[in-house]
DNA sequence: CCAAAATCTTGATCTTAATCAATGTTTGTG
DNA sequence: CACAAACATTGATTAAGATCAAGATTTTGG
């Protein structure tokens, strides 16, 4: 059982959440330019992450049923973060308020470690997603996230996928025929 | 004071360190395919990690002086995995063993609290870092990664900073040009 | 269930960075 | 110091993916 599973049940166990917020599709969870620490869980629906650049949208990230969505650099930090969090259907999440979990961590030294344990899982993920992005063939980028999260492809419009891949739905398009 | 240099102090404090190792330029410390689960710390020179993929190389990432350089995912797993460790130039780096390493940080909450503190802000660089990688104007991706790391661009051939930038050595001379 | 909107596909053209090739410059070593 | 090797620059050409445009298909909301 991964650590984020573990601590969900533990949340849940301890009824940490502070509410639940039912959005519709295209609902902004969190624009540029502001703060939020809060921890979501999607019960249902989905959710894309992304920034703007060059007057441009690049998703940094893809949140959907049973997934934790954060706007991490907020979250760690405190500070304003220029993510976006966007649902991309109807959707509903659990919303953690980042004070609550951090009093309950600290709580015990075997949840602490096992937060730990969480935070290098995420890192082993960032490291992938770096990899796939240095990738310069579109294709190979493509059957990299293809293999290791097939879901994905079922759950999200492809113009974001493709986008989520550096390279333009037409293209995206022509790969999957090819 | 960053939580990782608080980390350095007691290390060396502690002096937990296993040996020092003298590496001449192009020395491999890790090849893929291996398990290298070292913390290494520059004392002088500069490394590059970076995995094959399509029989081409992709830069993750430099360390040089006064930097911590782990092959994360090796660290992390314990398990092998595709991350080079290649010097650039002459290199003298500490070495400390996982295992010391990791029994002595579970031996006070304080030293957990501030490892846990060291990965949330490795994964607020991992998250700019992918923002980089996402840009689609080499232009931009060069000003970025300049305007935030100018040391850089002293330390490490530029071919490798070409590469890290996801561009080739000709376009990244001709962006510096103009 | 139907109409409108959103998404996806397909083809033609254009643009930008990669490639290729040659020269210039710096660095490191005997 | 000299000379070779590594690195950086510059110009010409090519190729791959972006863009543009139109049509097909799917999804969504009244």
């Amino acid at each position: 059982m991964s650590s984020l599973k573990q601590i969900k049940t533990a949340i849940d166990k301890e009824n940490l959440w502070a509410n639940i917020r039912e959005l519709r599709k295209n609902e902004y969870l969190k624009v540029g330019g502001s703060i939020d620490t809060n921890i979501y869980f999607v019960a249902s629906g989905s959710i894309r992450i992304f920034v703007y650049s060059e007057s441009e949208e690049h998703t940094i990230r893809f949140g959907y049923q049973h997934d934790f969505v954060v706007a991490l650099d907020s979250f760690f930090t405190g500070q304003p973060s220029d993510l976006y969090l966007q649902t991309l259907s109807r959707t509903t999440v659990k919303v953690l308020h980042k004070s609550v979990f951090e009093t309950w961590i600290h709580q015990d030294l075997e949840w602490l470690s096992l937060w730990n344990k969480a935070l290098q899982a995420l890192i082993v993920d960032h490291l992938e997603r770096e990899q796939d992005l240095l990738i310069s063939s579109p294709q190979e980028r493509y059957q990299r996230v293809l293999s290791r999260s097939p879901q994905l492809f079922q759950e999200v419009p492809h113009k974001y996928i493709a986008n989520y891949l550096r390279m333009t739905p037409e293209t995206l398009s022509r790969i999957k025929k090819g």
